[in-house]
This record gives C-alpha cells, sequence and structure tokens, in this order.
DNA sequence: GAACTTTGTGTATAATGTACACAAAGTATG
DNA sequence: CATACTTTGTGTACATTATACACAAAGTTC
C-alpha cells in the first residue's frame, strides 16, 4: 500500500588527538555506492526511535550510555523516494573506550569534523546542525562527560572544549568558569604525569543527560 | 506491507488579553473522541514535512508567512500503534490577524497555556517543550515579529515578552536592551493614543526566521 | 492652564567576564 | 642533594554587562 522509507542517522562525535571527528562509514550498496556517509539505518517500527538510534550506535562504536539527543527529522532525504525521511540524532563518544565494527563491508572510520565535505543525502546539512547543537549546549550543560574518562584533569577538560569551539581560553579562568558552573567538582584525587607538579582530578557532579 | 502512521502536530501560540495562548482543537473522532488535542495531521508523503505543518497551519488559521519551527520527533504517539510517530512544530501567530477555521466538527479554539493540562497523545510533553523553546529563542532571536503587527510600540513588545516568559521587566532597561540587540529599529512614525505622549513605533529589522 | 497619564531618558551600583604573573609541587640531571 | 625544568594552581585589576532607580517630555481632558 505505502512505501514509506524512515531512517535513522546519528553524527557520532569522537575526539582524537585534541581534534573533533566525526565516525563515517562507507556504503557498498546503490544509492551512492562507494561513498562516506553518517552511520544511520531503517526505523522498523519494532521499538522507539531513539532506541533504534541507540542500537546503531551500540553496533558501530560499542558504546553504551552515551550522550544521545535528537536533532531534527527531514524529509526526502532519498530524492528518488519522496516519502522518505531521516531522524536525525547527535552522539559523543569516548574514543579511547570506542571499539569500531570491523566487519566486512560498511566498515566505520573516524574523519576530522573540519575535512569532511560533499557527503550526500544532505549529510553535510545534518552535520552543520551537529555542530552548531553541541558548541551552544557544550556552555550550560554536561554533555562533554560523554566525551572523557570519568575522571580527568582540568586540562583536559578545557583540551575538549578547545577542540569542539576552536578556541583557545585562558587557563585561569577556564577554571574558574567551569568550577562556578557546578558542574564538575575534584574527585580529591591526584595524578603524577611527569616532571611536574601533578595534578587534582575531576568528575561531572551528575552524568544525566541536561534536556534543555 | 507497513502500516506507518506519520502525523505532523503543531503548538500553535498566539496572545490574547497579554497571556500566552495555545490553540487546540476537539477531536471528533476515535480514539479520544471529544478530547481537546493539539491540531495535526497525517503526513501522505506527497510534499515535505514542513509544508504538510504550514499547509495544517494554514488551514486552523489562515497565517501565512508565519514563524513555523520543527520541535522534535515522537514515535509511538498512538499507543496502540508503535509505528505511529509524529513530527512535531510550534508556531507564533498574530491573533488579531488569524481567522480560526469555523466549520462542523474540529473546531479550533484558544486555550490559556498556563490552564492547559492532561491531553492525550503525549501532547503536554510537546507543548512543555515548544513552551522551553519559545522562552529561550526569545531572548536572542526575531521570533516575536511573528506574534506582533509589523509596526508596534516598545510596551507592546515588551508585554509580549512578558507574557511569554512571565516575568516583568523594567520598562527602561527593556528598551535598552532590544534596542542593543540590533534586532527592531524605530520607524519614525508615532502613535497618539489617549491623554498622554504619543509613542514611536518599532519594526523589526528583519522577519527572516533565525535558525539558531 | 492645571491635572493627568504614558513615553522617553541617564546614572550609580552590582555582577560578570577578561587579561595577566607568580608561587607550588613534582621529576630529571649533574 | 641542589638546581633546572615543567606543569599545576591561585589572586587581582580592569572592562564590560546587567540591574536598580527618578524625573522631564508630550500629549489629552476638564
Amino acid at each position: 500500500m505505502n512505501n514509506y522509507e524512515i531512517a535513522t542517522v546519528i553524527v557520532i562525535f569522537g575526539i582524537i588527538d585534541r581534534q573533533l571527528n566525526i565516525l563515517l562509514v562507507k556504503r557498498s550498496a546503490e544509492p551512492q555506492n562507494d561513498q562516506w556517509a553518517l552511520p544511520g539505518g531503517l526505523w522498523l517500527g519494532d521499538k522507539k526511535l531513539q532506541e533504534t538510534a541507540t542500537d546503531k550506535l551500540f553496533l558501530e562504536t560499542g558504546a553504551k550510555d552515551v550522550y544521545l539527543e535528537q536533532l531534527f527529522t527531514l524529509s526526502a532525504l532519498n530524492d528518488n523516494n519522496p516519502k522518505s525521511m531521516a531522524v536525525c540524532y547527535f552522539a559523543l563518544v569516548n574514543e579511547k573506550k570506542v571499539q569500531l565494527r570491523e566487519e566486512d563491508t560498511w566498515q566505520p572510520k573516524w574523519f576530522k569534523a573540519k575535512e569532511i565535505s560533499d557527503l550526500a543525502f544532505q549529510n553535510n546539512l545534518v552535520i552543520d546542525r551537529a555542530l552548531q547543537r553541541i558548541e551552544s549546549k557544550l556552555q550550560y550543560s554536561n554533555i562533554a562527560y560523554s566525551l572523557l574518562p570519568s575522571e580527568f584533569t582540568m586540562r583536559e577538560l578545557q583540551e575538549t572544549y578547545e577542540a569542539i569551539t576552536g578556541n583557545n581560553y585562558d587557563r585561569r579562568n577556564f577554571r574558574k568558569r567551569m568550577l562556578g558552573n557546578n558542574l564538575i567538582q575534584e574527585t580529591g584525587n591526584l595524578r603524577k604525569a611527569g616532571a611536574h607538579r601533578p595534578s587534582s582530578l575531576y568528575e561531572f557532579i551528575s552524568k544525566e543527560p541536561t534536556i534543555y
């Protein structure tokens, strides 16, 4: 009777070498065979939308309990089918904890966010919106917890922020801002890491995703 | 083969007597017969999603070229059908320019936002998110243009803001803030309206919807 | 022309954000 | 084991922004 084509699409962010990366997979099917694209899959209606995205995220990265938020929904994603639509998400994962899927076709790979261009299926639009969203939420929410280990140094936190926004912050002011936000606290532990004063370790007070 | 049920749902805001109102329609079909609900309709895939919402908005209110923004997408809106989903929008209309549809069943009616409760189909969730979104966008965007006539007094603008946020602002500081935002400007026209000094009229510099 | 009502404006203070320099706590080296 | 080295940790002066607050201006009404 009808031929709706409903997909979920995820922009998965990770930080590698102080740079914001996005996970892409290579398509091994028409249309757009052999092109890199955002991971995603069809929604069959057998579970909730968000679960479909969560499952896909786990499949590609093995990541669980990470920050995942809906971005928006696009129609006519596939030019050939006006009844196609995509519900788009973005997720933040700690790249070091992640185990990328290793299989035949559709292998995932990290790409620097700044260097991605000319993807098919409006993927660039989705990425742009995801970048805007992550940057603005960084200012007032705890979403960075999902990119970092449970304990981290102030410097690591700062480098995470800098990777996302592209700015450089003053070390002293950054510390004041973060501690003033009441989002993180000292754990009491120290980390000795070289010929210098050891650093205090911090943690996010809450790891509940902030919705608005 | 499949039985997807894809709907668009719109939270239509208007201001009446300095109070934020939301347009509801009464259902005249099962399920939830005779209950008030957010206006919406099925997406048939014959046009883009946003157009479906625009058309529905026009049908209910006669409003065109108003601010309309996507909120988010919900699955399992209809408990009886897991393959149902709703793409939710919110819109801002100038209540005085609006001509509500007057027909048999499904007649629309304004309700004060604060007094709405216990709607079906997760409608309360949708309204909550719409309220959060409109309030936060008000702070840095021009979306209020859609609630006001093209020329308005500073007081009318302030009352609009107060109706939405529920706050009272200092007249002088509000004026400074608004003029500092570079969103509005004087038109040069005055309005004489009673036994007092006439008021300058203002307009939004741009009426392009601000996306982020 | 006196009373009344709303519009329009400036200034002092508080709060916040930004710029910036030096001491503290370790390790490595001779 | 004293000195050099490197990164962490902290305080203060300044600029910018937000907030509180009072009086003159421009009309209408009586």
